[in-house]
DNA sequence: TTATTATATGAACAGATGCTCATATATAAA
DNA sequence: TTTATATATGAGCATCTGTTCATATAATAA
């Protein structure tokens, strides 16, 4: 499974665009609400009121930090009369996530 | 390669200590500086001048993002008279990093 | 010792971040 | 229309963050 093998590729300067694109996607994964609620989403689609109950939080920030996880396309929603219902929308992120709480969880 | 079997695993809460790991190891992939430093170190060991010189940055806000990710055990380095050579210290979180970064690369 | 080179560190400051509160918007029901 | 429910949004604020500047420390050479 685990490859020693010393592997030293020439650098590669990386472009603005790429930078920027990948600091915005880890400060996403960088605050433990957004983690949160991306982990619920993992396990399905969720209202926004369900998401603030589960987690104990204000509807308001819950609101606030979806905006800020559509807005980079990590999630996505469909509505069903007034209520919104949120799932993800980015599984190479959301795997990327994943390998992150299993590794933490040593 | 690509599996799109839908996957809804039961909700798994993530107690404090993951959550503050998870969060603490994104938040140092979050920044344009550290990203670069820590890219450059997949290249090999570099001094704290070097790296200065390569990112054209101050040798002042290296160090200070070296002693953020040497807190982290992201880098380690060892010493040769008066330089000190970097290098990465974490092969599972540097393998994230380019996972993200060949992503956004599209 | 003194001088030089390489790196670390603390203070200060501007800008970013995340929450709360109040309020606005949108859909549906009565 | 009015009312109720669900969600979105803007302002304000306390805290955090990343850089710069000046200076300190450490190892080496003269």
């Amino acid at each position: 499974m685990t490859n020693n093998n010393e592997q030293q590729p020439h650098y590669k300067c990386l472009d603005e665009e790429t930078l920027f694109v990948v600091s915005q996607t880890f400060k996403a994964l960088s605050d433990p609400t957004r983690i949160r609620i991306l982990n619920l989403l993992c396990s399905g689609e969720h209202s926004v009121n369900n998401i603030a109950e589960t987690l104990d939080l204000s509807q308001s920030t819950i609101s606030h930090q979806l905006r800020f996880l559509k807005n980079l396309r990590l999630v996505k929603f469909r509505r069903e009369g007034t209520t919104l219902y949120y799932t993800k929308d980015d599984d190479h992120i959301m795997n990327l996530l994943q390998q992150a709480i299993e590794h933490a969880a040593h």
